[in-house]
DNA sequence: GTCTATACGGGGATAGAC
DNA sequence: GTCTATCCCCGTATAGAC
């Protein structure tokens, strides 16, 4: 149990996002995921506010991190991003829907951290790629898998497979 | 005043959808949209579920008549796809978002007739380019389009402008 | 068809005991 | 730090008058 009770709230709480929607991750919900009562809930996080801030707060972190690992090989770029779209499990492909659902009920710093999410992403591709089309394309593509996952029930239907995605970054670097 | 009763709520309920969410369109506030109590509201829709219901079978509609539109030339099926994408404004862009946040929130009827018109909007896709790589891209990056107006505030930041679309488009069929 | 009034449950948040 | 108890508001739905 070394993990900080604050790290473990956010996760549960991007879990029950990802899973319900806003309308369905109550506090009452978070707190009985994390064997707390609400109000031990709330000594953690003042309101619900503090917690959809710190969510926030960690994903630009997560973020920063994943720019400078796909920066650091450009010529895997397209595939990396294209990937960890895909990576539905992982901490960050996580709190992106977390957070956007978080943006679509109103919150602007939701919104606006996702843009610059998104602006940063395309400034690798573009350097990756060289054609601001191509880089635009891989990136809306690599976001069409995220949107993908909304739809589908056990996250994996078979419509993008790992042969589709090496095939898509073969025909995007092809076309440069 | 031609406009029948229940498909003027079910316009107002979509844009609540897709400006607040499902969290922010209660049976008020939609009630005050139309300008009626929350009982006269209900006398059109017995329940919410019925009202998501509803919404989900107009949505049905919609992509039926548009598939047909879109099959009718295969030429342009890319650059229709792209350019209905984007077209935010219209009726069915934004029922296709408002059905999703039901999706988001655990409705399953919402979620089985995205899926459906993916899949039959892939059909197509596949009939216009001939390959099933680019089909999926072209169709994962429209749905790309679709996911970032989620954060954008006003809807056009000029990340997707319609020289960028002709451009994709171009892109695509030339990697053909 | 539309209203007012009302019942009922759920969600966020605080007080105070342990 | 965590609990129980409580408060108040909001959301869904129904009853019954007009």
């Amino acid at each position: 149990m070394t993990t900080d009770k604050k790290h473990q709230i956010l996760t549960a709480y991007t879990g029950l996002l990802n899973q319900h929607g806003l309308k369905g991750s109550s506090l009452d919900a978070l707190a009985q995921l994390v064997g707390l009562s609400k109000a031990g809930l709330l000594h953690h996080f003042r309101s619900r506010a503090a917690l959809d801030a710190a969510l926030i707060q960690r994903l630009r972190e997560l973020i920063r991190q994943d720019l400078e690992l796909m920066s650091a090989d450009l010529s895997s770029a397209v595939s990396y991003y294209f990937t960890s779209s895909m990576d539905y499990g992982s901490e960050l492909e996580q709190l992106v829907v977390a957070v956007n659902r978080l943006g679509q009920s109103g919150n602007s710093e939701a919104t606006e951290t996702l843009r610059w999410a998104r602006d940063s992403w395309y400034e690798v591709m573009l350097e990756a790629l060289g054609d601001p089309t191509l880089a635009k394309l891989a990136l809306l593509a690599g976001d069409g898998i995220s949107y993908h996952l909304d739809i589908t029930v056990d996250k994996d239907d078979g419509f993008v497979t790992e042969e589709t995605l090496a095939a898509m970054v073969k025909a995007i670097q092809q076309a440069g």
